[in-house]
DNA sequence: TTCCGTGCAAAAATTTTGCATCATC
DNA sequence: GATGATGCAAAATTTTTGCACGGAA
């Protein structure tokens, strides 16, 4: 109850900010843009392109997968979704942006975000590169892949 | 001259390792599977299945595309290859299977193997996930893309 | 009113599949 | 000779794009 109270100040918090963000550079609010956030921030899993496309249509039944192609795409380049490493064949996103790793099942594809307690010291060049951050990908076998195959 | 000798060895050794890889599980050894193969542990980067399709087709113009794709799924299906991580929208395979880490380009998606003098300690457990392993990508920006933009 | 964003449909790009033929074993 | 792999073409999937219209500023 308290959780889902707090998980709902942070959804209105994000989305408010989102629509500051809009502002400040002259992006346009429209219903379909706060929706496909809306959806990408309730999202525990990474979403595909696809999936985001059917939740937002429940609400929007006339929208198109194009906007949710171009709003993602818009996301990704102000900073507030990423696409996120995938293992099928269509992108997945994630609005979760700060710096956070990621715990995939290497047989269904599940994602999870995950904390390290561990930090890796990259210099910040490195073979000429100038680096920028950094994730760490685990593989395994998710709870349920593990019941499923035992 | 002796590091293409040594690299040239590293090939045949591999190349060798495929053939009899084969010959254990039964798969049949076809000029096209040795010659996507080799293309592969050639790459430097990690190429496109188009990127490979070709170079396979400079050797063999009248391979398809589907073969391809069909000895890249044969190559990771039996371990000597893996699907990386992508940026773009194109799938790309990786014939260094060791535990290694990626080094990618957020400008021109160029991707480079890396070796970490520091190594993460991951419980085997985490999440109710059975951990197996994990790697690292490092985003940061090229050197040819440091310079074009500059 | 001015534009940007949307929906729609078509196109492009990527990947998979069915089937007859061919090559390896 | 049997079987599995290939090439080709078609289909399926995923993503992008052009353009006219509508809605936000």
């Amino acid at each position: 109850m308290l959780i889902s109270l707090t998980l709902f100040l942070m959804l209105e918090e994000k989305l408010n900010n989102f629509v500051n963000r809009c502002k400040e550079i002259g992006l346009k609010i429209t219903p379909q843009r706060i929706a496909v956030y809306e959806v990408l921030l309730k999202s525990e899993n990474h979403p595909t392109v696809e999936e985001i496309y059917e939740k937002v249509k429940e609400k929007y039944p006339y929208v198109s997968l194009a906007t949710v192609y171009r709003t993602l795409e818009t996301l990704e380049k102000i900073g507030l979704a990423k696409k996120v490493c995938f293992w099928g064949n269509s992108a997945r996103y994630d609005a979760n942006v700060s710096e956070h790793h990621h715990l995939i099942c290497e047989i269904c594809g599940k994602i999870e975000d995950i904390e390290l307690d561990q930090n890796l010291n990259i210099p910040e060049n490195l073979k000429g590169f100038k680096t920028e951050g950094y994730s760490v990908n685990i593989y395994g076998i998710c709870p349920e892949c593990l019941n499923r195959n035992s």
